[in-house]
RNA sequence: GGCCUCUUGGUCAAGCGGCUAAGACGCCGCCCUCUCACGGCGGAAUCAGGAGUUCGAUUCUCCUAGAGGCUACCA
C-alpha cells in the first residue's frame, strides 16, 4: 500500500487530475508589461481602508498596464462569514466606482472565463491538487485535535516556547494506509497537511517587489492546505487561485511577509511557478502616546470606507489621498498637473513606499477641499443634494425645494473665480457651515451700542445692492458718516481718530447676517437672504 | 521565546557615498484698503543611539533601542 492508496481512500469521489483543470484555465493571452492583479477580500461585513489600500493599488496596476483586474471572494473562513458580508462588499466597491474586468455577480453570475470568482464555490478544484500533493507524498491526512480560535493558539503558542526545535512536523505525518483505515473507520474527521522537506535549519531568498531582496527561515512546518470541512486556508487557496487565474502580481499585505516561505514552498511542491508578491505596509494610527498602531475596526471610525460616503467626502479625494500614501510623486505630480485627473498618475510596482503611512484626517480634509474647490457652484449642488437623499433626508427636501437658492449658495466666491474658496472638505460640513441660510443666526455683539448705532443707519437708507462694489460703497458711505475711517492707510496712521475701520463696520453687519465673524462676501449673502429677509436681520 | 519588517521635522515624505538635507499638511508672522478663505512672502522644526567601512556617510555593514508583523483547521 503507497500514497496512492492512500489518496484513493481518503478522497474516492475526487477523479479528475489537475491536467484537466488546468485545461479550464488557458493561459492569458499578455503583452509582458502587462498586470494581472486581483482584489481578495474575505467578506466580513465591512470594507477595511486597509484592503481598499491593497484593491486600490492593484487596480491601479491594472489600469496604468492596460492589464487586467478581478475580485475573488475568499469566503473560505465559514465561522468569520456574516450574511449580507458580501453584499456590503460589493456595495461599497461599487459606490467607489472601483469596477472590474472579472468577478462574480451577486446572483452568482461569472464574469470572466477564470471563475469561478467566489472560493466557496471552487472546493473540487482545490481537492484535486490536495490528492495529487497526498498522492506524491507531499501531504497527509491529519487526525489530531483542532486548534480553534485566538485562544487556543496563544496557549498553544506558549508551550512551545520551550522547545528550541525549529521544526514543526505531525504526528501524523508519517501514518500507514492501515492506520489511516482505522481513523477513517473510527468516524474520524481528518484534514490535509502538507508535509515540509525542510529541517528546521534552511534560509530562503526570495524578492519583494516594494521590499527588494528578502531573506528568512525557510518552512518547516506541516501546515494544513485542507481543513476538516474541506475547504483550504489561505495559503492553499492562494496558490491554486492566483496560479489557475494566472495572476501576474499579487498586492497583499506585509503581515504575509511571514509566511511567504511556506507559500514558495507549497507552489514548488506544486510545480507552479512562483508569482512576484509586493507586500504593501499596512496604514496605521497614532495613539495617545504617539506610537503607531494598527487602524482598527474598533476604535477609528475612518477604518471602515462607509465613513468617507456617509461624511460626504467625494471619491476622488479619497482617491488621492489614498494615492499620496501609494506614492509620494503623486503629490508633485499632482502640483504639475493641477487639472488631470488622478487616473493619469502612473506608478510603477516598485515605486510604492516601503514605510508605514500613518492615515491623517487633516491632510484627507486638505486634499478633499482643493478636490471640491474644483466644482463649479451647481456641481457641488448636486453632489450635496445627492448626499443629502441618504443621509439627512429632511435636508434633501429643502435643497431640492429651492434649487436656484441652494445653488447660488453653492456657487458663492466659487463660480467665476480663478482661485475660489477652499473650505469646504465634505458634503456633511456643508449645513452648520451655511446654518445661517436656513435660519436667522444668534449674533452675539461685542460692543452692542455701537452695532446697533451702525446698523440703524444702514438699514435706514437700506436699498438692495445690485453689486458688490455698489455693496461696498453704501458701507463706506453709512460707516464714514459716523467717524469709521474708509481709508486704511489714514486708519492704521491714528487709529484713535475714529470709531474704527471699514472693516469693523463689515464686522457687525456679518455678525447681524450670519452670527460669524468669518463668512463669505457678504454682498452674496444678502442677495440670497432677499431684501425682507436682511431687513429683518439687519434690525437688532 | 523564535523569525521577519520598519525608523529623516508634529504628520506625510524626497534623498539612493559629496546638498546650505527638497516639497506637502499643520503651526507662527507679514502682505493683499469687508472678514474668512484663496494667493504671495517669510519663520520655527528632521536624519533614533553607538561602533565600523570610506578621503567623505542620511545613504553601506554590525550592534543597541523603539515601533510593528508573523509564529491558527484567520485572512
Amino acid at each position: 500500500m503507497n500514497n496512492k492508496d492512500i489518496a484513493d481512500l481518503i478522497f474516492p469521489d475526487v477523479t479528475l487530475t489537475p491536467e484537466e483543470i488546468f485545461k479550464r484555465y488557458p493561459k492569458r493571452n499578455l503583452q509582458k508589461d502587462q498586470y494581472v492583479t486581483r482584489f481578495a477580500p474575505s467578506p466580513t461585513g465591512l470594507v477595511h481602508i486597509g484592503n481598499f489600500f491593497q484593491a486600490f493599488i492593484s487596480y491601479n496596476l491594472a489600469r496604468n498596464s492596460n492589464g487586467v483586474l478581478f475580485l475573488r471572494v475568499e469566503d473560505t473562513d465559514r465561522k468569520r462569514e456574516k450574511a449580507e458580508a458580501k453584499k456590503v462588499l460589493y456595495d461599497v466597491l461599487g459606490r467607489f466606482g472601483l469596477d472590474f474586468d472579472e468577478y462574480q455577480t451577486l446572483d452568482g453570475k461569472d464574469i470572466g472565463d477564470y471563475g469561478p470568482y467566489v472560493q466557496s464555490q471552487r472546493n473540487d478544484i482545490y481537492k484535486v491538487f490536495a490528492k495529487k500533493l497526498v498522492e506524491e507524498g507531499k501531504a497527509f491526512p491529519c487526525f489530531c485535535k483542532k486548534t480553534e480560535g485566538k485562544e487556543d493558539v496563544l496557549k498553544l503558542r506558549e508551550s512551545k516556547f520551550d522547545e528550541n526545535d525549529e521544526r514543526e512536523y505531525d504526528p501524523c505525518r508519517d501514518l500507514t494506509y492501515e492506520e489511516v483505515k482505522k481513523h477513517l473507520d473510527n468516524g474520524e474527521t481528518f484534514a490535509i497537511r502538507f508535509k515540509t522537506k525542510n529541517k528546521g535549519d534552511e534560509r530562503i531568498k526570495f524578492k519583494d517587489i516594494i521590499k527588494g531582496e528578502l531573506e528568512a527561515k525557510a518552512n518547516a512546518k506541516d501546515f494544513i492546505i485542507l481543513k476538516s470541512d474541506g475547504t483550504p486556508p489561505y495559503a492553499f487557496a492562494h496558490a491554486i487561485d492566483d496560479t489557475l487565474m494566472g495572476t501576474t502580481i499579487v498586492v497583499r499585505g506585509e503581515e504575509y511577509i511571514a509566511s511567504a516561505p511556506a507559500h514558495i514552498e507549497l507552489f514548488e511542491a506544486l510545480g507552479f511557478k512562483l508569482i512576484d508578491y509586493c507586500h504593501n505596509p499596512l496604514i496605521y494610527k497614532l495613539n495617545e502616546q504617539g506610537n503607531r498602531r494598527k487602524i482598527s475596526k474598533r476604535y477609528d471610525p475612518e477604518s471602515n470606507m462607509m465613513f468617507f460616503i456617509e461624511n460626504g467626502y467625494p471619491n476622488d479625494a479619497v482617491f488621492e489621498y489614498l494615492l499620496n500614501m501609494i506614492s509620494s510623486h503623486f503629490e508633485i505630480w499632482r502640483k504639475n498637473n493641477p487639472t488631470l485627473n488622478w487616473r493619469e498618475f502612473k506608478f510603477k510596482p516598485n515605486e510604492i513606499t516601503a514605510v508605514t503611512p500613518i492615515f491623517d484626517l487633516v491632510k484627507l480634509n486638505d486634499i478633499s477641499k482643493n478636490v471640491i474647490a474644483t466644482y463649479s457652484g451647481e456641481q457641488l449642488y448636486n453632489n450635496w443634494v445627492k448626499w443629502a437623499e441618504e443621509f439627512d433626508a429632511p435636508l434633501a427636501e429643502v435643497l431640492k425645494g429651492d434649487r436656484e437658492k441652494y445653488t447660488k449658495v453653492c456657487s458663492m466666491d466659487r463660480d467665476g473665480r480663478p482661485k475660489p474658496r477652499k473650505d469646504i472638505y465634505n458634503y456633511k460640513m456643508m449645513k452648520d457651515k451655511f446654518h445661517y441660510i436656513f435660519e436667522r443666526p444668534v449674533s452675539n455683539f461685542e460692543e452692542k451700542e455701537k452695532a446697533k448705532e451702525l446698523l440703524d443707519a444702514y438699514l435706514q437708507n437700506f436699498k438692495m445692492p445690485t453689486s458688490n462694489e455698489e455693496w461696498f460703497e453704501d458701507v463706506k458711505q453709512v460707516a464714514g458718516k459716523l467717524g469709521y475711517a474708509t481709508d486704511n492707510k489714514l486708519y492704521k496712521e491714528n487709529p484713535d481718530a475714529f470709531k474704527g475701520n471699514i472693516a469693523k463696520a463689515c464686522e457687525f453687519i456679518r455678525i447681524a447676517i450670519t452670527g460669524e465673524k468669518d463668512s463669505p462676501t457678504l454682498f452674496n449673502i444678502i442677495e440670497i437672504l432677499g431684501e425682507e429677509e436682511t431687513r429683518k436681520r439687519l434690525s437688532i
